[in-house]
DNA sequence: CGTTGACTTGAAGGTATTCAAGCTTTGTGG
DNA sequence: CCACAAAGCTTGAATACCTTCAAGTCAACG
């Protein structure tokens, strides 16, 4: 259930020559890089493996997360197309990275000639800022406030206000947000019930009333 | 209670000149510079405020906080002699910054030929670890193992195995966990009765089995 | 078409909160 | 130096919220 044993099922391939070009400019990593696929629930990376590259979402969706010695999980962060993960303290990850769907991941390895703290300061501080964000979510809100923002944070980064696509189950929503899948389920129907969202299929949200959403999370 | 109003009552003084080198380097910023001092519940600075300098505790201990728009607090961390904080993305605070008890703030200004990111980026790092290992606090674990996490926590901070001095009220450590004040007060009282602590004084605990309070937080 | 995994729903139970009262400590003024 | 006030802390009882356990439904896939 937490995909510990999943294997790696990546095909590595180099992109053709016209697309290679990273979007955006990411010193001290390298701009012509591979892309990897990974299936449903495969390992990007393990806690205890070496950093170093720096992972670019191309399409698809990725968790990382951490594990209670007795092996409660916490998702720490969803990434989505266009968003870039991977970057930590010390030279081994603390986290685990998988795939939620099949994804392509760009790897930016780091080059010689360095500037990587231009490219990963504002990774971090960004991370900073969300994870602070998610502290205050977990530490003060109740079940509902905590799913409505999490509805709202998804519609954000996925530019709508009318429907927010979920590629996660409920188990991966409640690791994130530090409840039950069970309490997940009951909270959607809730808001169901209350004529906030509809369910047009089980991982298809349609927002009904974005601002009465918006008050839920305070 | 919250602290909203406390009023600043720094008082800023240049130390005298063979005290002024930082004892660590931090490139891009001001080696020498300003020490604060604040009295106890003091703003130094409030969300919304523009950001700029480093904050380098000389000595007392820091809080920073977010506030949820019906009141409720989450302190996102604290900060002990020898720490820095102040960092974050974007040109406006996200949190306030209040000193605890009586304390020295060092200001490190951002300096013109800059190489801020060196210095900005392992402390960002670190904070990104601190934080997301408070996101596996929150979201995973029940009131008896957060408290057991925290004195842990101070005990690694302030180099004692056997004593650990709490500068903070209950309150600010339920803000800090996630709890009341009064769960606090009830688990510390437990951590008693298994043996695993003594009070000294009400901010004094005595650590009388390390192993048994390290079991506890899984 | 049957099986499996994901999801939903219900009922019982547990943990932390809320509300309330009392205690302790600290600081202040008489 | 003592008395009092105020704030911080402790403790208890009732309640609320979320979890746990269990059963059942739905959907995807071979």
């Amino acid at each position: 259930m937490l995909s510990m044993t999943a294997s790696r099922h990546a095909t590595t391939s180099r992109a053709p020559r016209g697309e290679t070009a990273v979007p955006a400019a990411f010193p001290g990593f390298s701009q012509i890089s591979a892309v990897s696929f990974y299936n449903e629930d495969s390992v990007i990376y393990a806690q205890g493996e070496k950093t170093g590259p720096l992972y670019l979402v191309e399409f698809g969706a990725v968790r990382t997360y951490r594990l209670t010695a007795d092996g409660r999980r916490q998702i720490s962060a969803f990434y989505f197309a266009g968003e870039v993960f991977g970057f930590e303290a010390g030279d081994e990850h603390h986290f685990y990275a998988e795939s939620i769907e099949r994804s392509g991941i760009r790897v930016l390895r780091p080059t010689h000639g360095d500037r990587q703290a231009d490219t990963v300061l504002p990774l971090a501080l960004n991370s900073l800022i969300r994870a602070q964000e998610h502290l205050l979510v977990l530490g003060r809100q109740n079940a509902v406030e905590r799913v409505a923002a999490f509805l709202l944070d998804l519609a954000e980064r996925q530019d709508s206000e009318t429907h927010v696509d979920l590629p996660m189950s409920r188990a991966d929503i409640a690791d994130y947000l530090g409840l039950t899948f069970e309490t997940v389920s009951r909270v959607l129907r809730k808001l169901k019930e209350l004529r906030l969202i509809r369910l047009a299929a089980t991982r298809q949200v349609e927002i009904l009333n974005f601002d009465g959403l918006n008050e839920l999370c305070e």
